[in-house]
RNA sequence: GGGCACUUAGCUCAGUUGGUUAGAGCACUUCGUUUACACCGAAGGGGUCGGGGGUUCGAGUCCCUCAGUGCCCACCA
């Protein structure tokens, strides 16, 4: 291996790493044995178009690190890739480039504008895929998938034919959710509500033969389209009208005055205006009154030809001109403010039109059934489990599935209409099958011609998981892979992609398609904004990755948040584990440094651990645990952080210290301790290598290459695989007694720091000290140690149990152990009396409250580990509380 | 109209089954070039854990309630 640097440079390793990982075929399941247990996730697939952004690199971090756990437990693990034909996203995105081209959808024709999409497709495609790999995502790139490749398509086939077949898949005549912009129908999903200012307008309604009556409309151009108003059976103020006919402004056209209790009398005037073809409501009471149906406006939602003289006008110029001219004709009340809940086009932003098409509807009650059975039972978890609430809540008031748009970029519908007549219709695989299905149920000479639209986007994603395995066919990878194991996504997709994912799993294999479902958040700004383009506040994560690098934003999206919850991403963070990298880096500078100090015969018979190694060996065992059982939980967050502190707060700061002066010893000691660094640093480097990967392995090779090179015998167990990304994930090890007299010394130390600190002694400066109590002569053990961290001179050392407080010190009583420091000439007498009188007092009320505790309740109630506790916490201060008395008290 | 989340240090956030004196990063103060690291180290200042009530020997953590903020769902013209 070559020298290290002294600063990590992720620059030069990344992209190294990364090719050597993947020619080396870590990335694929094949790299563990047949037998090996399987954990397979599949992608959520980007838009094919799409720029990565930060929620990317949010998945790519959450899923590459359960991704790589699984793998280093041993597991078959199979991260499944892929990119999504985003219907309308990829098709806008063309549109957009041929109209700059100076031409058109339309002027190209399908064929045309399809094989201009297909070129976009393969030409930006690979972008975004290629950003992944940036990221570290070890996908098995040979299995990776598109929407709209022939597979897919099959599977989307067979899953549209068996649902219609199924009885699920239905053509209707309905109102649905218009994008006049897009010009296609959307689902209830896409359309999303802004609370915005607007007016509710009040005006007469003309009765036939004399007298009006009062309605209030939000959009009064829909009056055009009125087939009736309706009044409550039960209003006075209205009985006499009921039954009468009334006239629709400016057209005179005849409508009836029905009674329905869906009127609310309370609210505006207590008459309705019915229009059953421009609103959900009035659609329902259209159908039930059996009222006429009159669309009065055009699919680019401009007025028809039944608006009369308002034919041709936008949907807004009518409104303001059909209003003038009632104005006009007496026929308004008033025009008041009102806050609106306007239907929007979640793309564009356009507003949407409820507008009576034709469309395919899916039925998805009994499959919604099942999901919410599935997680009801538990079969499928969510995490955070509040979700199961939000699941619940939606999949029982679901509605039918509105599945076909007017576009071309997509999966085509597979539908045949029999010699031009809409109502005959045969739903096949492929056109072959339609024609055989045709000629037998329409005779010998039959024209088909296929339906004009495509699917929902989500129809073929909601397939994914198993559609990626092969699904129709039984392939070997769907027998061993499907069911999947976790679903990572943002909880924003959890009804368009998760939901369907769910129930057309139940539906066509018959199980659930993964186990788990683990939703993160939005990433924000760093003062919880939403980042957008507009707000000039979007971070690009390709510009954090370029500056701080990869290991440094995965780190800071994996520990900044909880599950489920939004996080705000701050660049200060990401700069920190920057710089977490580097101190992992230097740690095993310093320890490889070390190697050339040890040799293979210093190897002891028998291991003699210091408390120091005991301590730290120790604190490895508890944070493996900790971090194992974290893991399990979904916590990756909090796991990562408790990694993070003991290797930067314990292990660097304390025990690299501490293994400085064990070093200097030689012999079995330096050994010793070679083989507790290298132990603990290698351990950690697993733990973090789901969340770093390129760090952790960097500086894993170096480990590995000067241990294996100086051949000391120090080594993992199992030998040292070829990568630490197909290494053995660690369990914990062995807890050591000597651990809590470690931690005595450390508080020693930090004890004699500040009060050198306090006492202004210059930090060069060694100074001379006694140590005494019960414990004095364990601190002798770590003799040198204690000298070097605290700055003692080891000359002037005493250690003595029974060592008595000279003239003119300073005096630190840690129960157990306590530190005289004669700092002559150093030390204000005065001070320090000050000093100790506040302790004696704060010890005075912490044994006041610990005897208080003690003497209660709670010495009977609380456990008897937790009252133990308080025992020895109690004896601790009364040491102390003794030896500070003593020192006060000869001190005069 | 339902539902959910959040409110902890100046800022951004942790705090998992209730258990010593509530933590981190950044920022701030004072010191520091001891052979891993200045992308560093040592010492320190800063919090009545949104308000109120309750359960408990013990509450940041559980329950109720109020307030503020954000989000999701819902057909009120």
């Amino acid at each position: 291996m070559s020298e290290m640097p002294k600063a990590y440079d992720f620059k030069s390793t990344e992209t190294r790493l990364y090719e050597w990982w993947e020619e080396n075929g870590w990335f694929k399941p094949e790299c563990r044995p047949d037998d090996a247990e399987p954990y397979t996730i599949a992608i959520p697939p980007p838009n094919v178009t799409g720029q990565l952004h930060m929620g990317h690199a949010m998945f790519v971090s959450l899923e590459d690190l359960m991704i790589r756990r699984a793998r280093m437990q041993g597991k078959a693990a199979l991260w499944v890739p892929g990119t999504d034909h985003a219907g309308i996203a990829t098709q806008l995105q063309v549109e957009k480039m041929l109209r700059a081209n100076g031409t058109s959808r339309e002027e190209v024709g399908r064929e045309e504008f399809l094989s201009a999409t297909w070129e976009w497709k393969e030409k930006y495609g690979g972008r975004i895929v290629n950003q992944l790999r940036g990221l570290g995502a070890s996908c098995d790139w040979d299995r990776e998938r598109f929407t709209m490749d022939d597979g897919l398509s099959k599977a989307v086939l067979e899953a549209f034919v068996r649902l219609y077949r199924m009885g699920l898949i239905y053509r209707g005549e309905r109102l649905v959710n218009w994008s006049p912009g897009l010009q296609t129908a959307v689902s209830d999903l896409e359309v999303e509500y802004s609370v915005e200012p607007g007016f509710l307008y009040h005006f007469k309604y003309p009765v036939k033969g004399g007298g009006h009556l009062p309605v209030a409309t939000t959009r009064p151009e829909t009056i055009l389209g009125d087939t009736a108003v309706a009044v409550h059976p039960d209003d006075e103020r209205y009985q006499q009208y009921i039954g009468k006919t009334a006239l629709v402004p400016m057209l005179g056209r005849e409508i009836p005055i029905i009674a329905d209790e869906y009127v609310d009398m309370e609210f505006g005037t207590g008459a309705l205006k019915i229009t059953p073809a421009h609103d959900p409501n009035d659609f329902e009471i259209g159908q039930k009154h059996r009222l006429e149906f009159i669309t009065v406006m055009t699919k680019a939602a401009t007025m028809n030809d039944k608006a009369g003289e308002y034919a041709d006008m936008d949907r807004f110029d009518c409104r303001a001109k059909l209003w003038a001219d009632m104005e006009a004709a007496g026929l308004t009340i008033k025009k008041e403010d009102y806050t609106l809940n306007v239907p929007r086009s979640q793309r564009g932003g356009e507003i949407i039109e409820p507008l009576v098409s034709k469309q395919w509807f899916v039925e998805i009650e009994p499959a919604a059934k099942m999901g919410l059975e599935a997680v009801r039972s538990g079969r499928v978890k969510i995490v955070p489990e509040r979700f199961n609430k939000v699941w619940e809540n939606w999949l029982t008031n679901i509605r039918p599935w509105c599945i076909s748009r007017q576009l071309w970029w997509g999966h085509r519908i597979p539908v045949w209409y029999v010699n031009g007549n809409e109502d005959d219709f045969v739903c096949a695989r492929s056109e072959e099958e339609a024609y055989e299905i045709a000629r037998k149920r329409y005779g010998a000479d039959v024209q088909l011609e296929r339906d004009p639209d495509v699917l929902d986007t989500w129809f073929s994603s909601g397939l994914w998981p198993f559609s990626t395995l092969g699904w129709p066919d039984q392939t070997a990878d769907l027998e061993r892979f499907y069911p999947t194991d976790v679903l990572e996504t943002g909880y924003d997709i959890l009804f368009f992609w998760v939901a369907r994912m769910v129930m057309s799993g139940l539906l066509f294999t018959n199980d659930i398609p993964f186990h788990t479902i683990y939703l993160h958040g939005l990433v924000r700004d760093e003062h919880g904004r939403k980042m957008s383009k507009t707000l000039g506040n979007v971070t690009d994560p390709l510009d954090v990755v370029a500056e701080y690098g990869t290991d440094a934003l995965r780190f800071t999206l994996l520990t900044s948040g909880t599950p489920g919850n939004d996080l705000n991403l701050s660049l200060s963070k990401v700069a920190s584990n920057r710089n977490f990298a580097n101190k992992i880096w230097n740690m095993a500078r310093f320890i490889i440094g070390n190697v050339e100090k040890v040799s293979a015969v210093d190897k002891p018979e028998k291991i003699d651990y210091t408390i120091a190694d005991e301590w730290i060996l120790t604190r490895l065992a508890d944070t493996t645990a900790s971090a194992n059982r974290l893991f399990d939980a979904y916590q990756y967050g909090e796991a990562g952080r408790q990694i993070n502190d003991f290797l930067w707060g314990d292990f660097a700061d304390w025990y690299l210290e501490t293994a400085k002066v064990q070093m200097r010893q030689g012999g079995a000691v330096a050994w010793t301790t070679l083989s507790v660094l290298r132990k603990v640093l290698d351990d950690a480097l697993r733990l973090l290598h789901p969340y770093i990967p390129f760090v952790s392995e960097e500086t894993w090779q170096h480990l590995k290459g000067a241990f294996q090179a100086a051949d000391l015998g120090i080594g993992p167990a199992e030998g040292w695989a070829d990568g630490l990304m197909i290494a053995d994930w660690p369990e914990a090890g062995e807890r050591y007694g000597g651990a809590a007299d470690y931690e005595l010394l450390r508080e020693l130390i930090t004890s004699i720091r500040a009060a050198r600190a306090d006492a202004n002694v210059p930090p060069g400066k060694r100074i001379a000290a006694i140590i005494a109590g019960e414990k004095a002569t364990m601190i002798a053990s770590l003799q040198d140690a204690l000298c070097f961290l605290a700055r003692l001179d080891g000359e002037q050392l005493t250690i003595d149990v029974t060592a008595e407080a000279p003239d003119n010190c300073v005096t630190l009583s840690l129960g157990a152990v306590t530190a005289y420091l004669p700092m002559a000439g150093m030390v204000d007498l005065e001070k320090e009396k000050a000093r100790l009188t506040d302790e004696l007092a704060d010890l005075d009320k912490q044994i006041k409250k610990s005897n208080g505790l003690l003497n209660g309740p709670f010495a009977k109630k609380a456990p008897e580990a937790v009252v133990n506790k308080e025992r020895e916490k109690l004896g601790r201060l009364e040491a102390s509380r003794a030896e500070v008395a003593e020192r006060l008290a000869a001190m005069g």
